[in-house]
DNA sequence: CATGAATGAGACTTCATTCAT
DNA sequence: TATGAATGAAGTCTCATTCAT
């Protein structure tokens, strides 16, 4: 990905690794820039060198990351899966990225998504796009007949994607150790409840 | 509850309504404590006379409303209504907050609720509370069978509470004007959403 | 000494008795005039009903102390007492003024005499008549010929004056407690330290 | 000791060479950072890039100096001079610096020795040590004779210092010029006034 | 005499950013 | 590319003093 020799240190990307973990434990404002070169091993001021101020490096990180969702959620949509699948996906996607890299998860949702006066206010366009691609899915659900239609797309992805924060805004305060099997059986429960409801259903009453 | 004259302006209630005013509009951390006292039109240290510091402010903002919360969700599990009619009473009682006060609620969503690495943090507390009493209407609901039993309550809670904060959270950074129409409807839909899902259910496939 | 009636309460005095403590306690810069007025259970502004500023609080009980030890010095000097004894009642009057009263002798030392910089300033005039008359004193002892005359009385009053304050300075920071017997002691060790000097004399070899 | 080549300004030191100016003309409380910055001719912010806080420049130049002092009470103790001599050479070594650096000495005395409750109450150990070091001399002055023993090295020592500092607070307020000859005479003046006394022995009634 | 709310200037400290080397 | 010293704007909080009642 780097077109630099392989053994040489890409200083940009230990700056960037080095500010997810400076953000995600001591928060973004909390935080100076001399932290952040402290922790990468690096002069102060080559931090901007390499970029033009603390915001840009927040940006970035938040950037790398979101881009990634966004495709997934366009790739998920491409298919004929079902919706429930799809909206799997797009749980699976976000709840793997928090099990591989929560520090940079909890970065991007404590510092953007969920800062709604400071970052996620400069975000918003991209937020707004996940949101879309979400509602997208909902709306072929719809169409398909999956999903009932006297719930607006708009509405349906409110609560979907509300959960999912949710959930991991819980995970990352709680700081609770989940194991595999838990993070993949929340995925499950997220898609089911969104897509079912809490309340019993005719067909489910004998089972339960 | 003031031994002054009716007529006599409580300057605290004033520095109070004014704060709100100045966060919603500037953010808690952009705005400046000397802003606060001009939007109040009083002297720069008599917000000082009333709080010990600016977090003192949002702390006593963020307190008044949510212990209001805190009531309305332990009141409203006290009676024998339906679990659907409890979560409704919630969602209306935040909803209506918003209605009636958008300010307000903004700042305590955007600044406190939200922020998790600041004032969220400092109030975890008072905000587990609201969670856990939800979580307790959820309970019943699956005692008296209402509910599915194979959603943790703490579950459901996450999902019922992110749909809130997510809708209040479009509404805040959309600046839609809703009307009274709008603000019901919501939390119909929310109730419904959240008891009923996204899926078609059997005996509903001939209404849509 | 107060015009008013015996039993009315003098808050004057008052006041000027609970900054006495409070000084003491908490010195002149750290305190606030809330926290005088709150030790003489007063209301804040009434400090300011007798005192112009908190400045003349102090002043107030500077001046009032000091004067007596002017007095104390002129008074001793006019006397046909022995040099010796001369000094041993002005090292007497303020020992005995710490041990009667170690809060205003803080104060005074503390925050006024070895305050230089402050209020040691604005009264050095008061503090130079104090050295003035027991500079006189040193010169007596000198024409009578107790007192070598090849040490100038301004610097014997700076060795006995010297001497004094530091054993104050060291009782109030070590904050010992000490017995009569104790006190009275040191205005001996005192007298004789300055007097005869700390090296062995001809005639008292045999003594030690 | 730095690593620039010599030429550079070690702005370190030109910031406490201002400071010991600023100190001595205004008082440490009644000059702003700013003051010493404007001084030093550097930026505000430099100063604190080398100390936390106002009050570590104020330290670091006590300190500095201070230990040189303790260096040579121990250092003089060391030798098997006469105990006179010892005195003398404390003498001489406080004289003396103020006499190569008026503004420093008045800073140490004036801002920390005499400011008992601010910060003479932080460097009360650093103070003690140098009591001890001439306790201890006085102490072997008892143990070979040259002294009486019915004076407590410690009240000797409060004596000795005392008379020292009341020397040097005279000088600073009184802005007086002192020649070389004067200062060197004051020095023998003090070690004979403090070893010899102000009363006429025996021996000398007749040198009189 | 008495109260305590109201005033507002003042100072410290922080820290993002720049820049000379 | 790399360093870290240098810059200076900005904002919180304190508290002596005033004043209306």
């Amino acid at each position: 990905m780097s077109t630099r020799r392989d053994g040489a240190a890409d200083k940009r990307r230990v700056i960037l690794d080095a500010a997810i973990r400076v953000f995600a434990r001591e928060g973004f404002h909390r935080c100076r820039v001399s932290d952040i070169a402290r922790e990468a091993n690096v002069a102060y001021g080559l931090v901007y060198h390499y970029f033009r101020s603390k915001d840009e490096v927040l940006d970035t990180l938040f950037t790398e990351r979101w881009s990634l969702l966004l495709v997934a959620i366009s790739e998920g949509d491409r298919d004929d899966a079902p919706v429930r699948d799809k909206l799997h996906a797009i749980a699976s996607f976000i709840i793997d990225s928090y099990r591989n890299d929560p520090d940079l998860m909890k970065v991007i949702i404590v510092e953007v998504t969920r800062a709604a006066n400071t970052f996620g206010r400069a975000h918003l366009e991209e937020i707004r796009q996940a949101y879309a691609g979400i509602s997208a899915i909902v709306a072929r659900g719809q169409e398909d007949g999956t999903f009932r239609s006297d719930i607006s797309p708009d509405f349906a992805t409110l609560c979907f994607y509300g959960a999912i924060e949710q959930l991991l805004t819980r995970w990352i305060f709680d700081e609770v150790q989940m194991s595999d099997g838990e993070f993949d059986q929340a995925k499950e429960m997220l898609v089911e409840t969104v897509c079912d409801g809490l309340a019993v259903r005719d067909g489910m009453r004998s089972e339960v």
